[in-house]
DNA sequence: AGGCATGTTACAGG
DNA sequence: ACCTGTAACATGCC
């Protein structure tokens, strides 16, 4: 689920679900995450209140009283799940099923607020944290220290981009995919990217072209902020209870389509997969060069 | 059974 | 000290 857009999706529908609620009681159902959920440094959370939510990266950043930040990372398979007093679904995510035991089975730490409002921190494979700071500094958190610009930011342009591809032997998927480069894309995204700006994943980024440059960024912007919006429209609609599929998958170009025909109608070409940066990488030779 | 999965980072080697 | 690539983490689904 979390790249970039996904995790701003959670965070604009937690805004407005839980901003100044007090926090009642947490609940610790497995400590192992990441890193380990400290018992007693969350028992501080008791009686302080949610100020403000802020999104690096795929990071949260929650802003409690008193200081208190919280960082939260949702890895590969965490998620939140807002409950209101009624038990009434508020899905933050389309893998959820409120229902469903099995998958409450994943609830890993839960926050309680007054009126049996809670949300859920679920997380399959464990690979997401949650991390209490007493500082209300979030750049200088370790974590967050060394990334890279903001994709929709203005800092992240063309003169940033080749200054920093200047003299660097890599080829571009790898450095779309390094958080110190740009911070927030993941695999789907860069390949979708390179997909749409017809580079081809291996090419080397000293032999892109000014005009190359200008068209990833470009695209890159235009995918980030479609699939905000995407989610933020299906964020709305909690009415289906289909929770079987993401709904950015069902735009997907390129991604995951290994044996299918290319998106490009003008196009017979079959996408292949290989192996970069130690992730699945899915292109079309013939429009991507 | 074995390969694959939206992420980060610790570590080894240059 | 920096830069780069690989493996590990935990769990479920084809």
């Amino acid at each position: 689920m979390p790249e970039l857009p996904e995790v701003e999706v959670v965070k604009r529908s937690l805004e407005k679900k839980i901003i100044n609620l007090i926090i009642k009681r947490v609940v610790i159902n497995d400590e192992k995450l990441r890193y380990k959920v400290n018992k007693r440094k969350f028992t501080s959370l008791v009686g302080k209140r949610i100020k403000r939510i802020k999104r690096r990266s795929k990071f949260l950043i929650f802003k409690i009283d008193q200081n208190i930040l919280m960082l939260t990372h949702l890895g590969m398979t965490g998620k939140f799940i807002f409950i209101n007093r009624k038990n009434k679904k508020f899905k933050t995510s389309f893998y959820y099923n409120i229902d469903n035991k099995k998958d409450h089975k994943y609830d890993r730490v839960i926050f309680h607020f007054c009126n049996n409002q809670k949300l859920i921190y679920n997380d399959v494979r464990k690979f997401g944290f949650i991390k209490l700071y007493n500082t209300n500094n979030y750049q200088n958190i370790p974590h967050l220290k060394n990334l890279g610009p903001e994709p929709l930011e203005k800092n992240f342009n063309s003169k940033y981009f080749k200054n920093y591809i200047f003299r660097r032997n890599r080829n571009i998927k790898n450095i779309l995919m390094d958080q110190k480069f740009i911070s927030g894309l993941g695999n789907i995204y860069v390949n979708e990217v390179l997909f749409l700006s017809g580079i081809n994943p291996y090419r080397d980024v000293k032999k892109i072209k000014d005009h190359e440059i200008h068209v990833i960024i470009k695209n890159m912007k235009k995918i980030l902020k479609n699939s905000i919006k995407l989610g933020g429209s299906s964020i709305k609609d909690f009415s289906s209870d289909d929770g079987k599929r993401g709904y950015f998958q069902q735009y997907f170009k390129v991604y995951a389509r290994k044996g299918k025909k290319c998106s490009n109608p003008d196009c017979n070409e079959i996408i292949v997969r290989r192996i970069i940066s130690n992730r699945s990488t899915f292109f079309c030779k013939r429009c991507q060069k």
